[in-house]
DNA sequence: TCATGGGTACGACTTAAGGAGGGGGTCGCC
DNA sequence: GGCGACCCCCTCCTTAAGTCGTACCCATGA
């Protein structure tokens, strides 16, 4: 039996969501909470597998909540809920330490295999939302960092040593060492890199580097 | 009916796949290939909505064929097929536009609900892939943005704001309009700044920063 | 062939950044 | 009222960063 905690503030979504699950023969629904606050206040209380929560709420909205939960012993896995599939939630979600994320329009049947892949461990995502997060971590992120590359691709393969060992934060003279080469060679290198990149300090390169994400 | 092109090295995975597939009264297979320069002569020849293609395959790998196939007018939806779920490939896979990610173990039934996802505009990620990916996502960047944040908390309000000005490649004289200080007093935060944060120039507490993932 | 241009390298010079060591001012708190 | 923390500003000084001019190598091609 999967232990199930419902967290959502208004109660016909909440008797809805019950029915469904109750309805499987696998899952029980241990408790239910209205806020963030309650929610945690039932998860150790009921030591429920998989907790659904609402993402807004009044007082303790889900996120909060969920990053709460899971600074616990032996956290329950968390499935946020939603209307809409708003990205920032996404990744505040994630980053909460939520396993999943479903729209609350999801069909009774997927629900159900819902909690069953969180309990069995897995993370799961409805498909908009996955897609979402995938166009966030593949498209939104590339096209600044395709940008910061192939500005510095323009620099020479000398510029571009130099300047990766200025966004580490190494002084002048270290680079010199490191890169066996005169002080003075070094910030003529980073001089001409920086007029190349139109960049006026060391500090917008080392900014670009990272945007390439090449250290 | 969903026109699909199977692309794997291996007959033997070709045949079993396309059996699968065939059985499903909505889904057709239109061609196969053998490798990666295959598939994209393929796609251009058969126009399949869904290419199932695996990873690995001499000459051109699945990555590339995928990156590829992506930058023709109308891309069909590309699903990688791995046998394991080295999490490099995930990555790899979605920047080069991959929708979808599965397991070469799916269950059939699966495995033709992977290909109607996709072909309905869905992503989707078979769950250990799908957890690895947000446990990259979530986690692994997570403990360096925390320790950074927790590094930044340490300092008072305004050496905070100077930071991240700094952060943002301003020079001390540029902050000091910014905030409404003296040179001197923007000179004086850096300076307590870098001696709390143990750091030797504002380089490094720009990378800080962007650790921080603030600003 | 030798002229041209890009890449690399250096030193001299100017400007920006950082350190040391102060002096005030406000605010909250014991 | 004294104390500590934070904020703002200053001067003097040292060091780091950035600019400019110049020189050399070497490939490319007129």
């Amino acid at each position: 039996m999967i232990r199930v905690l419902i967290v959502d503030d208004e109660a016909l979504v909440r008797s809805g969501l019950r029915m469904i699950l109750e309805a499987m023969d696998d899952i029980v629904v241990v408790a239910e909470a209205s806020d963030g606050a309650e929610a945690i206040a039932a998860v150790s209380r009921h030591r429920p597998e998989v907790v659904l929560m609402d993402v807004r709420m009044p007082r303790m909205d889900g996120l909060a909540a969920a990053a709460r939960i899971n600074q616990t012993p032996h956290p329950p896995k968390v499935v946020m809920l939603t209307t809409f599939d708003l990205d920032e939630y996404v990744n505040r979600a994630l980053r909460a330490g939520a396993v999943g994320f479903l729209l609350k329009d999801t069909p009774p049947h997927d629900l159900a295999a819902a909690v069953r892949t969180v309990a069995a461990g897995h993370a799961m995502l409805a498909p908009p939302v996955l897609k979402r997060l995938i166009d966030t971590f593949a498209e939104r992120e590339a096209p600044r960092r395709d940008l910061a590359r192939k500005r510095l691709g323009e620099l020479t393969a000398r510029e571009q040593e130099v300047i990766r060992a200025v966004a580490r934060g190494l002084s002048n003279a270290e680079i010199g060492r490191e890169l066996a080469m005169s002080q003075a060679t070094v910030k003529a290198h980073v001089s001409r890199a920086l007029g190349k990149l139109d960049l006026t300090n060391r500090v917008q390169a080392a900014i670009l580097v990272h945007d390439a994400e090449l250290l």
